[in-house]
DNA sequence: TTAATAGTACGAATTGATTCGTATGACAAA
DNA sequence: TTTGTCATACGAATCAATTCGTACTATTAA
């Protein structure tokens, strides 16, 4: 069982792989529109920028055809989880629990999503014995 | 009451202010001796971090003595906010919800700080009507 | 007083991420 | 065929973060 050896991605790596999280397989210039709308961002800007995940293994790409299209080659679970560590490592002093009772205590949550955390809690209280837990 | 304009804080310097905030007022061989304990560091990379953070208004520093004394300029809770919601944005796709799952759901938690977390869930459920939320 | 020690200041090299200009090729319409 | 449009490739500039060497000063011990 090998742990998969995801590179970190950079932030901008980040916004490129929530487009294509959210969307599925894109052309540059499907990605590209996407990030337009939140700044500005030039075409070959993006291109670079996933030609450079191609090398570093973030994402796959087709290129049968002469627009290529690109899919993410990580998932989105556990890239989360990776970057979540590191984070919490970094911010929290490893403290995880600090950090979700940042997050909860510091935005509006509404009932749903509560209801929602408590259920979670309660499986978690649940299967308490047999959790994988792979690391210490 | 002006919200403070706080500069985010780098990797290194977050690891400078998670020693700071857990010891207190240091000097610069303090901080480079605790920081040495988890990677190689010189004492001048230490030394030059404290003095842009001083520039940047992440420190104070007393230089009454010639061993000068550097203590946070910001608050621990204030700053990991701060993070917090910049993270959310960058990794969960600003979903504080999905955070908190992985948060939860990927690493053991303990039954007290389920409990916590569960007593923290009725907190904000009862205090939902006059909760202040300064922010937007 | 002199030499050794321990501190600060600061310039500059290095590294990584980001950005973009330019060259080049494929394809389609006139 | 020729021309315009849209794609990729890639070198290189820029910018920020990090790191460290070196110069200089204060302090202390001999």
């Amino acid at each position: 069982m090998s742990t998969s050896p995801i590179p970190k991605p950079t932030e901008s790596e980040l916004e490129i792989l929530q487009v294509l999280w959210q969307h599925g397989p894109s052309t540059v210039r499907f990605v590209n529109d996407q990030l337009s709308q939140k700044r500005e961002v030039g075409y070959t800007t993006t291109l670079k920028l996933l030609q450079l995940m191609l090398e570093k293994g973030l994402v796959h790409r087709d290129d049968d055809s002469r627009t290529h299209v690109y899919r993410p080659a990580v998932r989105e679970e556990e890239t989360q989880g990776l970057l979540l560590d590191r984070f919490v490592d970094a911010a929290f002093g490893g403290s995880a629990m600090k950090l979700v009772m940042q997050a909860l205590g510091n935005r509006r949550t509404s009932r749903e999503e509560l209801d929602q955390i408590r259920s979670l809690l309660n499986d978690i209280e649940n299967n308490e014995d047999q959790t994988p837990n792979k690391k210490d």
